[in-house]
DNA sequence: TATTTTATTATTGTTGACAATAATTACTAA
DNA sequence: TTAGTAATTATTGTCAACAATAATAAAATA
């Protein structure tokens, strides 16, 4: 049950199906960063019309993945360090607020099943599939599982359509650099520890600093790519 | 220098000049909440083709003011209690987080334009043309001011084009009814302060308050509106 | 009469042609 | 040669007709 399979992913209309499509091209960077998108030989590629493909461009852009200016056409956004720490930031103040009200709407089934779900993950660890895993399905599952269950639709539909559309994307290109997943595992014990007994103000807290500490990393990444070049 | 004057407004193009329209129709209750779409039929109503009407209608989803939903059409939202509550606690968490940004980026002069805006407010409180002033113009204004310097440029735009359209409209809904802005002044001098003295963890929290604060009011409001029914 | 099935109507999704704007190239003048 | 301007090309915005789907009405069966 990986995120993926818990996305709607209707695709009842072209439109929406070429939507889907080019949304993981670019997240997987089949189509580049900053390239220039023409609608016309878009479309084309595509086998659809300039009609519902304009409508999976503006959809793109409600969740940020492309640029549209009138008159001047649309481009793939480029991440700089900027927009990634705008995510993490947004990432930080969203997920920290939804795991606050997980925290109190959660039951204790719920609770149960995050803490099989981090055995699972120690298992595969142990078992050094870790970093591989981790960041694939791994990490992503334990977000979801948490901020899913804060009972505000709003929050939900942000975190899941929008912030972690690009996340997905700010992974892909730091997929390269290897990183050490213990801390992040130990990381994620303490957050349900505190979701287990019920103490929604230190589970948000802890969830930000999660988040924040993960940005530091990528940050450092960047920096150090920037030096050498 | 209301908040209206400071979204771009662009409708450079016939989809965004109708999208603007129907956004501002929906929001003051001119099309009611809960109505059913025909695409034709508004298409006709505001002479343009169903073309760029679409864009506009997907643009107003975006922005959560209507639902769409695939060869079924299109509705405008109806604001029940739990989606005013998801609105606040998203407000809340962006707001919050956002205020908290602002009061390490913000410089000397802008808080001493915001101590300068809530003294405008004081006054046009005392000559007691308080809450309609503070309610249309003045709150927004001060709330607008905070949040725009968080130096975000994801925060701000989700705040300013889509939790205070929503805004706005729930506050259409609630403008009937009396209440005293005295408090929501003093609470407005307490952010100011912390921001003042540098306290981002404070000025979070205070900011947090309020809102948490103003959405208790509402929800009183609306459980007596439906025990009066 | 109530309920399912079928036919009809209305509405949305899609397409290709046309109009308006921006980007590019070719040209002129300093 | 370079800067600025005009003409050309390419791209985006808009429209109206057509196809596909859903909602509705009519008919048929239990």
């Amino acid at each position: 049950m990986s995120i993926n399979s818990l996305q709607p992913s209707k695709q009842d209309t072209l439109s929406e199906h070429v939507f889907e499509q080019i949304k993981e091209d670019i997240i997987t960077g089949v189509i580049p960063q900053g390239q220039k998108i023409g609608e016309a030989e878009l479309a084309k590629s595509y086998h659809i019309s300039r009609g519902p493909l304009r409508e999976a461009l503006q959809k793109l852009e409600s969740i940020h993945l492309v640029d549209r200016r009138p008159h001047s056409g649309s481009r793939v956004i480029t991440l700089d360090s900027t927009m990634m720490r705008d995510v993490y930031q947004m990432r930080e103040a969203m997920e920290g607020f939804a795991t606050r009200l997980a925290c109190v709407a959660m039951s204790q089934a719920d609770i149960d099943n995050l803490y099989r779900l981090l055995e699972k993950h120690e298992g595969s660890i142990k078992r050094s599939e870790g970093q591989r895993y981790f960041q694939k399905e791994g990490d992503l599952d334990f977000h979801y599982y948490i901020f899913s269950k804060c009972q505000n639709q709003w929050l939900i539909d942000y975190l899941n359509n929008k912030l972690y559309q690009v996340l997905r994307m700010c992974r892909h290109r730091t997929s390269q650099i290897p990183f050490r997943v213990e801390p992040a595992l130990h990381d994620h014990y303490a957050i349900v520890d505190a979701i287990n007994n019920r103490d929604p103000e230190l589970a948000e807290i802890l969830m930000r600093r999660h988040i924040s500490g993960a940005w530091k990393m990528v940050e450092n990444l960047l920096n150090q790519e920037e030096n050498k070049e």
